[in-house]
DNA sequence: ATACTTGCAAATGATTTGCCAGTGT
DNA sequence: ACACTGGCAAATCATTTGCAAGTAT
């Protein structure tokens, strides 16, 4: 149920790779791999430790290297949380964007279409094109809010 | 125009350090001064070297220490470009919020109000309480849209 | 065979921390 | 006087880079 979803995904961006004249490297495999297996954002480190254990540990400088190639590629999204490490997920073909937490942490993913409205009216207004995909919107969760 | 402005804005700070009951020192004074002079997100590099020289210099760390200590009391704002060093602004009484081109890295102010809308809709999908303002909203000016 | 990739180690850039001397209240 | 602060130097954290050895095509 998750394998077959996430070899499908895998292969398609080995696809994008190939179709660029890029090798299909075990670690490049692995790194991808790792954010499939992973379902949510996860910093380079936790990459290069194979998930804490679960795949083969790659060297971070490589993991570093391969998220960078693959952003480019706009197989991988790369993003800033407000303290710590960068996060990294897959592009995929989803329309999320995340939430975080100024104060415990947590993240939560939301449908990037909410952002449409905004996205329209900076357009109209300034002529940007504005992504949100950069950052995560920060603020407080419900429960952080409560106390 | 611009002296009595900031003046008035500067102890205004000042005061809110007063009511929690931390010191008005010299430093602290020169990183609002700092602040003001500037008038747009600063690092802390060109705070510690008082603007370019325009004001007396500070060792960086205390620097940091102090817009640390403002963040926390709600007189400074701490932003997070894509890439290289944070930035740090005044919050005053604005309701701005910055555009940031991923291409030349134009920054350009909006007004808060434009992200209303979307601060409300996520309040009611999410519960959670968002605030763009600790990162400049990604995207790609009309120039480099352009070309 | 050849150019792209990797791992390792060292470098870099930004921010933080320990510690003792200095200073605001 | 006393606790809060500042400067200086060293430490830390995240990320990048140089380079020789390894590997996909």
């Amino acid at each position: 149920m998750n394998t077959s979803r996430s070899t499908e995904t895998v292969s398609t961006a080995l696809a994008v790779l190939r179709s660029h004249g890029l090798r299909v490297s075990t670690s490049r495999r692995l790194v991808l791999e790792a954010l499939f297996a992973a379902g949510v954002p996860v910093t380079a480190d936790r990459i290069a430790t194979g998930l804490d254990g679960r795949l083969p540990p790659l060297d971070v400088a490589s993991v570093y290297r391969n998220l960078d190639t693959l952003e480019q590629l706009g197989v991988v999204r790369h993003l800033h949380p407000g303290r710590g490490p960068g996060l990294f997920a897959l592009a995929g073909s989803d329309r999320a964007e995340y939430l975080v937490c100024d104060r415990c942490g947590q993240v939560r993913a939301i449908d990037a279409s909410l952002l449409d409205p905004v996205r329209a009216a900076l357009q109209e207004t300034t002529a940007w094109d504005a992504r949100f995909s950069r950052f995560p919107i920060v603020g407080t969760c419900p429960a952080c809010a409560a106390r």
